[in-house]
DNA sequence: AACATCGTTTTAAAAATTTCAAACGTTAAA
DNA sequence: TTTAACGTTTGAAATTTTTAAAACGATGTT
């Protein structure tokens, strides 16, 4: 027999620190957590209270992870005073991407610096002109293969589902 | 004509940016511009000075990044006192590799909690575990795109040079 | 052996972030 | 129209992180 209760506690747990490592808020870690283990969407309230948390901060942390495509507002015919969350379907596909969005927008660095130092002729620029050269020529191929992986992966995740 | 100290203080401040947005130090960030922007290897005192930072930090952030081989210390035949401190030839491999290491810790989350979730055969269960199962399959993916991309990407990178 | 220079560690202050409580606005029910 | 429940925003407190100064240790030079 499997505690339940310990079971959630130790995902939110884990996926706290998870967030927190990658830079982001360690509540949105939690709230995650808690939504990807919910069998049914909960509320606003309902994830304060069982995150013991007031509804300020989570006010907050839901429209960050709304604004990531992790989480989504849905409606319940039943109860409509109440905005009711649940995890995007493609929650995965998405974090990954806000990440890889991020260091695409840094790439842009590279390349804007490299066209900069390119019009000097300094020798002191060259190894800089080199090192952006390779960083943009890194980040590009990278993004090739990201595009492969997101092809084959929605194939993989129909067979999954079945 | 270009403005050589605006190009410099401008890669280092926007280095400081992406390396924070990761959730890693400005500082990171600083040092490793300033180095991938030097024609020649620095020493910590000259570092710190040349950031306005006192060495304290400095000394910090130089191991973390050593931690992380993103920098290396070289020592210098003629002057055996100092430290000396360059970006690694790999920086941008090895930063993507840590980034994705990370992700793939992150994966066990999913491995170790889909094992245990499996042992239960509670309905309320279900759908945890389908999305366990979802998250590990995604992350084998990527882990397989990876080394694709990085075979690519040696490849690519011999050319790059000559 | 004493001195000087460099990098590391520690401690305390400063800055940034997170958090809650409470006020506010909105919407639906009575 | 009033009331009640919900989510959002705001301001202040608490926590965490970053930073500098100074003490410390090690290493090479005189």
């Amino acid at each position: 027999m499997i505690n339940e209760e310990r079971l959630r506690k130790e995902l939110i747990q884990r996926f706290g620190d998870a967030y927190k490592s990658f830079g982001l808020n360690k509540l949105m870690g939690h709230v995650v957590a808690l939504l990807l283990y919910a069998p049914e969407p909960l509320s606003l309230t309902e994830i304060a209270a069982l995150l013991g948390r007031s509804k300020g901060p989570v006010s907050q942390i839901l429209r960050r992870l709304r604004d990531h495509k992790l989480v989504r507002k849905v409606w319940s015919p039943e109860d409509n005073r109440k905005d009711y969350y649940e995890v995007e379907p493609e929650i995965f596909e998405n974090a990954f991407r806000n990440n890889f969005d991020l260091i695409k927008n840094n790439t842009r660095i590279a390349t804007q610096l490299k066209a900069k130092v390119a019009a000097a002729k300094d020798k002191k620029m060259e190894t800089l002109h080199l090192r952006m050269k390779e960083m943009e020529a890194f980040y590009q191929l990278m993004e090739k293969h990201h595009r492969n992986f997101l092809a084959e992966w929605i194939a993989e995740k129909n067979n999954l589902v079945k």
